[in-house]
DNA sequence: AGCATAAACGGACTTTACCCCGCTTAGTAT
DNA sequence: ATACTAAGCGGGGTAAAGTCCGTTTATGCT
């Protein structure tokens, strides 16, 4: 008989057990972290071991610590990415694009904010590029928002670039850690407002 | 007799057998680094080894791995700032201060771009705040000028958070190894060129 | 249903960062 | 010079990340 068209690009889907024990181990890594709080109490032994799975299939579906927590990122991005493309304005669409670029930056450090341990723990020295290179989900919004607003003759890709940085993980990395703890409720505000600078100053015309 | 004053502040200079094994293992990672390329090669036991000592003294010295890797940055940034602080303009003192910001950036991003791999090295899964955090030259630098511009009612001190983040961020954490490795010499100018144009857009009157 | 095969699994093994603590030594006060 | 003390040193010990490979199992095909 004839093979029927073998997908070289969706290398075949994962098999249901695979499915089913990565779920298993995120929740079970939800449960750890909202326990004994403190990312870096996680550990994959523990994790496998109260997972009821070896330590090789933890691997196996994560690659490597840092996997999980980006793993654990992703899954809570969905539903802020919901809200960014078809959520109500200004973060939905239907705003204007400066209206809707606020309205992102403000949106997104709140995200970062509550995300901020994982975050960081979705770092790792060894991996040359870390986590959300990938599904560049801020640096394609603001990409996308910027060409709406034509700005005259800018290199609007490395914009975006420079933007996402001035907004996601790297503010992140270079606000102390007693900016973040201390004053976590008036950091918020301080941040939507110097964003809502920055990005109107870049965009006026 | 009457002790002198205790230094409270200053707590005791360190002695000098510690302050050469600092230098020596500084000096023999940097040979390692060298000969074998690829920082994530060298392991702490290796350098002790090398340099005649114990591994205990690597990590006194230095605490931690990334320790080590701040500590060459740090040494190779004094330099570097040398230039900024007492160079000839426009990136030291004597240009219009948007000038030397736009100077100043050129010049970081290709200091950084000559130190990723030790840059990337001293980010550290465990540790909160990274590198350069504790001598923060660029947030400093370009608070500093900022300063000087006369910028109406922005919150100075964030906008030069924001400001560092997208210029030493996306080096450490965004730009591939591809995009660095490919086209290493366009994407220095082009770096330049989208720093000079945001901070001109940010500055404009 | 039975078979073939690629994927997934488990857990022992290796490597490496980092800790601990008894011993040594530089610096200082007398 | 001598004695005192805090800092520094060394290297064996621990814990956790990540690898390997023999065994098990889901899945698609006949």
């Amino acid at each position: 008989m004839e093979r029927p068209v073998l997908p070289l690009g969706a290398p075949r889907a994962e098999r249901a057990d695979a499915v089913r024990n990565r779920r298993h181990l995120l929740a079970t890594a939800r449960e750890m972290l909202a326990e004994q709080g403190g990312a870096d109490r996680l550990t994959m032994d523990a994790l496998a071991a109260r997972a009821g799975l070896g330590k090789g299939t933890v691997f196996r579906r994560f690659g490597t610590r840092a996997g999980i927590f980006q793993a654990l990122l992703e899954d809570d991005e969905r539903a802020f990415q919901e809200q960014v493309m078809a959520g109500p304005p200004p973060l939905g669409p239907g705003a204007a694009p400066l209206d809707r670029l606020i309205a992102y930056g403000r949106a997104r450090f709140a995200f970062m904010l509550g995300h901020r341990e994982i975050a960081r723990a979705t770092l790792d020295g060894s991996q040359s590029v870390p986590a959300g290179s990938e599904t560049p989900l801020s640096r394609t919004h603001i990409r996308m928002l910027l060409g709406q607003l034509r700005l005259g003759g800018a290199d609007l890709d490395m914009l975006a670039v420079q933007l996402t940085a001035a907004l996601d993980g790297p503010l992140l990395l270079y606000l102390s850690a007693s900016d973040l703890t201390e004053a976590a409720a008036g950091i918020e505000e301080r941040v939507a407002r110097a964003w809502q600078d920055l990005v109107q100053r870049v965009c006026r015309p």
